[in-house]
DNA sequence: CTTAATGTTCCCCA
DNA sequence: TTGGGGAACATTAA
C-alpha cells in the first residue's frame, strides 16, 4: 500500500487531526502489530506527524511511535474499529486507528532517532546519488527497493523511475553512465513530487487519514501494465519476477 | 485451486 | 563481507 506518495499524503492529511493531542489510551488488538517494547503512552502529547521514507512517524512529547504500514496499512481518524484493526490510540476529541489487512505493518516506539534509513530520494542531490550507486554491486532494481540505500521507493514506483529514464531493471547500479545516472535521479524526483501531487497511487485499498483514494494510478505507465503498449513507442510492456517482486518495464526503452 | 499483491526480515549459500 | 535466492509472515481478489 504505502510508498512515498502515499505515506506523504498521509502524514500531510493526518498532522492537522492528531497534532497537539494528547493521548488518553492506546490498545493494541492486533497481537503481532507492536514491535520492540512500548512504555505506557496515556499522557502523551503528539508533537508532530512526519514522513519517514514510507513510513509514519509519530513524534510524542517523549520519543517518537514510527508505524510502518507494510502492504495494507492504514492510519485513520474517526472511523469505527473494524475486523482489520490492529491498534486503537485514543486521543483528545479524537480516535486514531492502525487498520492492517494482511499485517504485515507494524508499530515501534523510538525512544531516539531512527537513523537506519538511506536519504531521502526528494533531498539527496544528484551528485551524491551517483557516488552512492557507484559503490553498489547489485541490480538497480531491487537496489531502489532497498531503503538502507535510499528510503521511500517500493515496488511502483521503481519501476515506473527506471522507464522513465530508460533504464533496464537487471541493469548492474554501477554501470550507469553519469548520464543515466543523473537521468534517473531527475526521474525520481518528478515522479515522486507528480505521485504527491496527485495524492498517490490507489492500486487496491491505499487511503489517507481521511479514507480518501489518491489518483497517481491513472497515470503510471508500465506498472502492472503486461501486455499493453509502452505509452513511449508501443511496445508491448513484459513482466519478470525480479528479487521476488513483479517487475514491469519496456523491453524497447529500457536497454 | 492458483497466482499475485504498494513490504520486510531471516536464513542459506556462493 | 556482500548480496542473491528463497521462504516466511497473513489475507484478499481475480
Amino acid at each position: 500500500m504505502p510508498e512515498l506518495p502515499e505515506a506523504e499524503t498521509i502524514a500531510r492529511s493526518l498532522a492537522p487531526l492528531v497534532e497537539g493531542r494528547r493521548v488518553l489510551n492506546a490498545e493494541f488488538p492486533g497481537r503481532r502489530v507492536l514491535r520492540g517494547s512500548v512504555p505506557e503512552l496515556a499522557g502523551r502529547v503528539i508533537r508532530a506527524v512526519e514522513r519517514h521514507g514510507k513510513r509514519i512517524l509519530l513524534t510524542l512529547d517523549e520519543g517518537a511511535l514510527l508505524v510502518s504500514l507494510g502492504m495494507t496499512g492504514a492510519l485513520l481518524v474517526d472511523t469505527g474499529p473494524g475486523a482489520y484493526t490492529r491498534a486503537v490510540l485514543t486521543l483528545e476529541g479524537r480516535l486514531l486507528l492502525f487498520d492492517d489487512i494482511r499485517q504485515f505493518g507494524n508499530i515501534r516506539y523510538l525512544a531516539e532517532g531512527d537513523d537506519s534509513l538511506g536519504p531521502d530520494p526528494l533531498e539527496i542531490s544528484a551528485a551524491k546519488f551517483l557516488a552512492r550507486l557507484r559503490e553498489r554491486r547489485t541490480r538497480i532494481k531491487p537496489l531502489l527497493l532497498n531503503q538502507a540505500f535510499l528510503r521511500g521507493i517500493g515496488n511502483i514506483y521503481a519501476d515506473e523511475a527506471l522507464h522513465r529514464a530508460g533504464i533496464h531493471p537487471q541493469r548492474a547500479a554501477a554501470s550507469l553512465s553519469k548520464l543515466r545516472a543523473e537521468r534517473l535521479h531527475t526521474a525520481i524526483v518528478d515522479l515522486l513530487r507528480e505521485a504527491i501531487a496527485h495524492r498517490g497511487s490507489s492500486v487496491s485499498d491505499y487511503v489517507d487519514a481521511k479514507g480518501e483514494r489518491g489518483g497517481f494510478q491513472l497515470l503510471h505507465r508500465v506498472y502492472r501494465k503486461q501486455g499493453q503498449p509502452c505509452p513511449a513507442c508501443g511496445t508491448p510492456i513484459r513482466r519478470i519476477v525480479l528479487a521476488q517482486r513483479g517487475t514491469h518495464f519496456c523491453p524497447q526503452c529500457q536497454r
